[in-house]
DNA sequence: TTCACGTTTTCGGATATTACGATATCGGTA
DNA sequence: TACCGATATCGTAATATCCGAAAACGTGAA
């Protein structure tokens, strides 16, 4: 037997894009009160742990160009969720930091994401689960 | 031990979402000389199988709204991948169905989609896969 | 038959997303 | 100083997405 093993009769990666658009919509539902769009969710998601980062590092994390961020940046920075601040060493640089009422909407998001997370695995076993993250993984490594 | 056994410390959600935007970037890369935008060849994948549909029962194949799916629809009748005809019996509904044009681009799209998986999960356990499948499943559960 | 109501798709209009090329600024180097 | 690479933003353009309304059709009841 080669190695087609992994062959299921389903595409893998049109089942990934439709959980992805299924879930995406049920976050924004849950989250319309904080009134900001999936792509500003995604940015503050992502730097919920309270690090300060790079447009770039940013934009690796939620998988968009810098260019791209720019516009998203601008109306959070406009609805006072984020500052843009120099970093010390390198004036290049913009770092990404929330603010008080960004850290305030950025665990919302993160309580909403958990508790999605956490009733849609519920009864799953742990295998599965991480077999979930083993296939995440491969795949980014693919991507990248 | 109550079931806080899916916790993990990432984020299943976010995790997601990024690896569907690197396999989103590697599979544009792989398929630029076919000259479609991702809504397009997510719509031309899911016809791959060469039954015709709706237009709605499309649109909950790739997440999107009938409305989100008449301009991608255009262009690809404009591009002459696909037909609008009219379902015998009920004349409201418009069966969306591919060419011969469509049926090759379809082919590339599904035969690129496969060997990115299969590189990507090469190596990997079945019971991983099949993991990740459940999970996917309970999410899109979730989310509907 | 006729009419009211639901379904399916499209259209108009609005906003968001995404990114390419060009630009300005900065850091490092010769 | 002059130059090259890195970083972020701006200008511009094409898509994506959806809401409300409209058009066409189907269904069932009066």
């Amino acid at each position: 037997m080669k190695s087609e093993s992994v062959s299921s009769g389903r595409s893998a990666l049109l089942a990934l894009q439709r959980a992805t658009h299924a879930t995406l919509h049920l976050i924004a539902t849950e989250l319309v009160d904080l009134d900001l769009t999936a792509s500003e969710i995604n940015a503050l998601a992502n730097l919920a742990d309270g690090h300060a980062r790079t447009v770039s590092q940013l934009g690796a994390a939620v998988g968009a160009r810098p260019t791209t961020l720019t516009s998203v940046l601008d109306r959070l920075e406009r609805r006072g969720h984020i500052t843009r601040g120099t970093r010390a060493g390198d004036r290049r640089s913009v770092l990404i930091e929330l603010t008080d009422s960004g850290r305030a909407a950025a665990a919302v998001i993160t309580q909403t994401l958990t508790d999605v997370e956490n009733r849609a695995l519920e009864g799953l076993p742990a295998e599965a689960v991480a077999g979930f993250y083993a296939v995440l993984d491969a795949l980014v490594k693919e991507g990248s």
